[in-house]
DNA sequence: TTTCAAATGTGATGTAGGTCACACAGGTAC
DNA sequence: GTACCTGTGTGACCTACATCACATTTGAAA
């Protein structure tokens, strides 16, 4: 089965887990499937699940009072993505999570994930690396968004994961980094 | 003995460790004293701890390659501070931290929490805990950054740390912002 | 008390990127 | 086919903030 390999070679890069405490950990994941446009988490809903990538591209973006969206994050196979401070506090989501693509994905409960990393020291590892992964990534984000123009920053990201050159739309990776889609068009016209 | 109360009050937060287990865990901790001004982390250097602040205000900075810098984080007492990406992956300091203020940390090697987290399983817990709410805190402050302007980030940030708007000098508070001090100064004169 | 450096205020001017308006191309539905 | 919608290019103009230059304040050192 492609999911669960696929979350096996996962986590394997991080930590190492029997067959049975995989088995009993990829138990907590349930396998669904999204089409293109369809929404995940929907700004103002309670969140209670993360998701991991199997196939397809996801956003998680954000929306401000004048509708102008700000996206946070493109995730890919093997990327997670949530609206981790709703799922965290248990607070109505500020972020919206959507498919750019028809998607899979293995979804876990923010109780489960707890539950998980109780019971497996092993999954309290892995969980911990991941988000300091994030951690790192968001900072290096900001340092970029602080010190580079909106150029160097577009190429860094297409640099970075040129597959999403293909796939994403202009005005989505104008949206991600923060410019407005007719600045973006004219960095690579006129 | 002042250090360890604040840190066994901050893990407490968090987790359960019994006082054997604390005192345990603290046994890794090295308190150092550092004068204002003085660096902790130099760009270049290797890394081998991370800081927690006892007393005192550290600032972790970026400088760029025309010598303009960047704050990533102000570190009052109970907050962590180190260039983690160096860190983690073994890598030379591209983020220095030094002092704003006289301060007293205490020390802790990359080894020594990585041996922490492997004996206790609450020690990772703790960590993971801690990371998350960084992961999260940096992830508002690039929405923060992509939506809103400097008069808005700069009254937020000092209506959520309102002690730095007397620590802290404005063109400090201008690098953390993004932004010159002389549009800081315009804010709120003229 | 004088001296000096760091921090701060403020005017003049430059520029990256935003906003608005409109054009056009390529799919998809009917 | 026609109609329509999404994505994209591009000109004209606007605005927030940067940069440079210089003045002023403040506080610590000598």
């Amino acid at each position: 089965m492609e999911a669960k390999e696929s979350l096996k070679a996962h986590v394997a890069k991080i930590t190492t887990l029997t067959d049975e405490q995989f088995d009993y950990f990829f138990s907590h994941f349930k396998k669904k499937s999204f089409q293109k446009g369809q929404a995940i988490i929907t700004g103002g809903d309670p969140v209670d699940c993360e998701y991991f990538v199997i196939s397809g591209c996801l956003k998680s973006f954000f929306i401000n009072d004048e509708l102008k969206m700000f996206i946070l994050q493109f995730a890919m196979p093997t990327w997670w993505a949530s609206d981790y401070n709703a799922l965290y506090n248990h607070t109505k989501a500020t972020i919206n999570v959507d498919c750019i693509t028809d998607a899979e994905v293995l979804c876990l409960t923010n109780a489960d994930r707890e539950k998980l990393c109780n019971e497996l020291h092993n999954a309290e590892h892995f969980f911990r690396w991941r988000t300091n992964k994030g951690y790192v990534a968001a900072q290096k984000r900001l340092l970029s968004f602080m010190n580079n123009n909106v150029k160097y920053r577009y190429e860094e990201l297409l640099k970075l994961y040129p597959e999403l050159y293909n796939i994403v739309p202009k005005n989505l990776i104008a949206a991600y980094l923060g410019v407005s889609r007719e600045t973006l068009s004219r960095l690579y016209h006129s």
